[in-house]
DNA sequence: GATTAAACGAGACGGTACGTCGAGTCTTGAA
DNA sequence: TTCAAGACTCGACGTACCGTCTCGTTTAATC
């Protein structure tokens, strides 16, 4: 996002502290008081660094925002232990992670969607930044995708269920609740989950796996 | 939203006649431009309404906004035919619609949460707005458990499995699409999902009903 | 400024109550906060009277606040003990301890013209709040004459300088002092000035009299 | 008012003609239709200069009106041309004429006190201005003392009169009638009270100078 | 006693302007 | 070229307060 010219450009060459110290101020702006608290001008004042600098980087407040995000909240992947069970649901419960410390920046109540909506709505805004947020899931949808695939070759995972609508059934509601009716996601909702899904979708023998039975 | 005290009131009461006007003018901007396009003071101007008038009713944009979106946009109900699969999709189709007529919004590109994500950013910003629309998908849900519960007794859905997680695996992928992978949302897709939803769930014979088998 | 029209008119008559509850929660305003603390509908509230009878009897805020001054702050008249020099003096203190209060309403520094400022200005909003206050110091005026040309006739006081000027050469230092320059005006100020302003226009003998010389 | 750093500022500097635009269009909206017509949103239009540019210089409308008043309106100076009595009189005339112009904008009625009253106001409400009145006035008095002294030296002044008592003397009852009485404020009435001022307190020969007897 | 005229309390309403906030651009001088 | 500083534009928001209007209620004079 930043920058790294190839060639040596002319000129006084860009300074990388500067994205450091910015995306550092502004983490924690989002941290302390939520998006609202994410002002151009006091990043600028905090980081030592002028407005000029700061929008020849991100060119949006949003920009900027979607950056520090990603650079300070880790996007779930999918492991690949060899049960898929026991992957999907840790994939899940890193969503659920993720999806909570969304939820608590700017001293939230826990229940609001908090910094996820404002992500949400900017992506919205600015088709770029809608881009590049569903890139990211693309991304991730991909991987887990693949890791659907060994599971049918390996693990006995039905092949006539349709992974992608399978991955859905498992991102969709963590999303749906931490966006819309802010029930808690945690990693016991992530496991239920997980098993729900899977129950059904598994050939027998799989079914005693990683999870076991389990109850709320 | 607006009054009907029963007990006689003091003062002068209010002009019921506002609100219409308002909501009409306000619908009106959010279909032309987007959340971006309704501005109060234009609101205020095109209603011949007093700005104070309209901070009386809904004390900031985004309440005037919520306010406007639910008059306009149904919320998706749970239809009761006796034929769970058919319903349930029915419901999602509801959704379905009116999560595109979200998207929609504003001459958007039909791929960003639109109108939706912005809504979801002012649960965020505001305590109350959240409380409203959880609220109503509290209402929806328990219409939906409802309709469950019937099932189970009349229809032969499996009891031992959890209800609220069935309706999450339901809503939530709508809204995943909705508002972060921007993938389609369409009728065909709602019941490609219910299918996959509830089979498994159900005891065999329901399995060949409303849905059949289907192809994406 | 209040009513009793002479015949008993139909309909409920005004509460005579009303008026002094406002006036006096008016003038406490004024007092505490200085005219931007005059709040119409602080005054309702507090007096417990309705906008409308209040504004059934002052057409402004600007009106309101004259009656509540005109009321509170006794308007310096001119006594007549047989001296001239006294009498003026007397005069002109009277004068320095209205524009005092004026002066120190509101919490003010003691240098600003407070709420005598605002007055002023309203003079200037509104018609006839001008005529009333000019029809107010037009008596004063008169009044002052009349003492002058009893001074004429019994004192010594010379015939063939201007009396309105001489009045002027009083009450104009004093206003000057309180609106403009901020200088102190205290029963000092007022007798130098008197003496001053006498001084030459009376025949030898009075020159003695009440003030002595005086120095400062 | 506006900038004039000496050491070479950092940053963009403010650009002067903003000063010039706003300050022309202010005066003409006061010229129009007095004080109230002075209207923030429609100065920085016509300007067209953002309403922010405009706070950062003047951080109140009050404060532009004095900015305003105090570029248009000059401020009477004391002349020396040798001749006390004819120096004084040509300070209260001029006096007069910029009293005459604050009554005469915004097509008032040429009793009421006009912009002259809103700015005493705004001196109550506002410190600062007040403070930005008084040294204006201070300056004007300094220059005043200064001239009579040379009087009392070269001119016969009496030096035991209060020289600054006798200025009050002479600004007092021009500022009484603009604020106050509504009486005319022309250059006759200015000469006829600077010889009743100065009638005794110069010792004779000076008594026939340039204001000889006059008569109303 | 019924009627009627006016005052009153409460509070919504219209209108106008103010001052503020924040985003993003532009203009300097210095590195 | 980049950087720091800070002025500038643009646009909207929410607030404050004034003065009007519309109810329903109360008080007294009149029929």
């Amino acid at each position: 996002m930043a920058n790294e010219g190839i060639a040596a450009r002319r000129g006084r060459p860009r300074d990388s502290a500067v994205d450091e110290r910015v995306l550092d101020v502004a983490w924690d702006l989002l941290l302390t008081g939520g998006y609202a608290a994410l002002n151009v001008d006091e990043v600028a004042e905090r980081a030592a660094v002028a407005k000029t600098t700061l929008y020849r980087r991100w060119p949006t407040k949003d920009h900027l925002a979607l950056a520090v995000v990603t650079r300070m909240i880790p996007f779930a992947l999918v492991p690949d232990t060899g049960d898929i069970c026991h992957d999907l649901a840790e994939f899940a419960v890193g969503m659920a992670e993720s999806l909570h410390q969304y939820r608590t920046t700017g001293g939230s109540d826990g229940v609001s969607p908090g910094l996820a909506g404002e992500l949400v709505a900017a992506a919205g805004r600015h088709p770029d930044i809608g881009d590049l947020i569903r890139a990211l899931h693309a991304r991730r949808h991909a991987m887990a995708l693949a890791r659907l695939q060994r599971a049918s070759e390996r693990e006995g995972l039905r092949t006539d269920v349709d992974h992608g609508l399978l991955i859905d059934q498992i991102s969709g509601p963590m999303y749906y609740r931490a966006l819309i009716t802010g029930a808690a996601i945690d990693r016991n909702y992530a496991e239920r989950l997980v098993r729900a899904v899977l129950d059904g979708a598994i050939i027998a023998p799989a079914r005693a796996g990683y999870l076991g039975t389990g109850s709320t």
